[in-house]
DNA sequence: GGCATGGGTAAGCGTAGCCTTACGTAAGTG
DNA sequence: CACTTACGTAAGGCTACGCTTACCCATGCC
């Protein structure tokens, strides 16, 4: 998910069901590029389609949006747990909480 | 970040201050390889350098990682915003909040 | 001063990944 | 049945990037 028109493509498809034609409009790529990245995507579990006569139907796939979201968490709290237990351990506790600033919202 | 021996360095560092062939040790590649990783993840800002005789010992720098954090949540909940108001668009909101599972801790 | 240790940097290689063009295919339309 | 539309897929080129080897610089030690 590292590159920039996976992610527009992705970003697009997160305001709607859309067609490949569709979110190939509007971006500077080819509509084969697009594709290819929607097989990606698919694969990743974040996509699924939809039959919808000759066109097919990408939506954002809500479960693999949580997965995804879960993989990430556990990631970061991961490394910041160790960072925080490292810093505990070298400096005495005067903050408990080593400027961690952003609270995620939602 | 998306490279996973970059991601075992940060790991490793996120553990504590080390120097580079410390983190070197462990890790299936070279000292220089290393060094390359801790130049990008310092030019990044995710990473601070001290000088210890002829060793560099490198820390996590919290104030970046901060930085990283609201880089994705900003990425996050743009898109997830979007899907959420996609969503409630088409469907009438029985359930208002469309399975977004896990909630980030910490 | 001479040597050893610890690291950064340059040059080059190999691969992965993104993109394009060209082509093949299934579903509508007359 | 042609023809068009909307795709997917194959093959190839190009670039980015991670790794290695080789080299150079700084610091500590005798």
């Amino acid at each position: 998910m590292g590159d920039g028109t996976r992610r527009a493509v992705f970003e697009r498809l997160a305001q709607g069901p859309r067609a490949v034609g569709d979110i190939a409009d509007g971006l500077p790529v080819s509509r084969p590029a697009v594709s290819q990245h929607l097989r990606v995507l698919r694969d990743a579990g974040l996509v699924v389609v939809t039959k919808d006569g000759t066109r097919r139907l990408y939506e954002v796939d809500p479960g693999g949006l949580g997965a995804l979201r879960r993989y990430l968490d556990g990631f970061w709290t991961e490394s910041l747990a160790a960072f925080k237990a490292a810093a505990e351990a070298t400096a005495p506790p005067a903050t408990p909480n080593p400027t961690i600033p952003t609270e995620p919202p939602s």
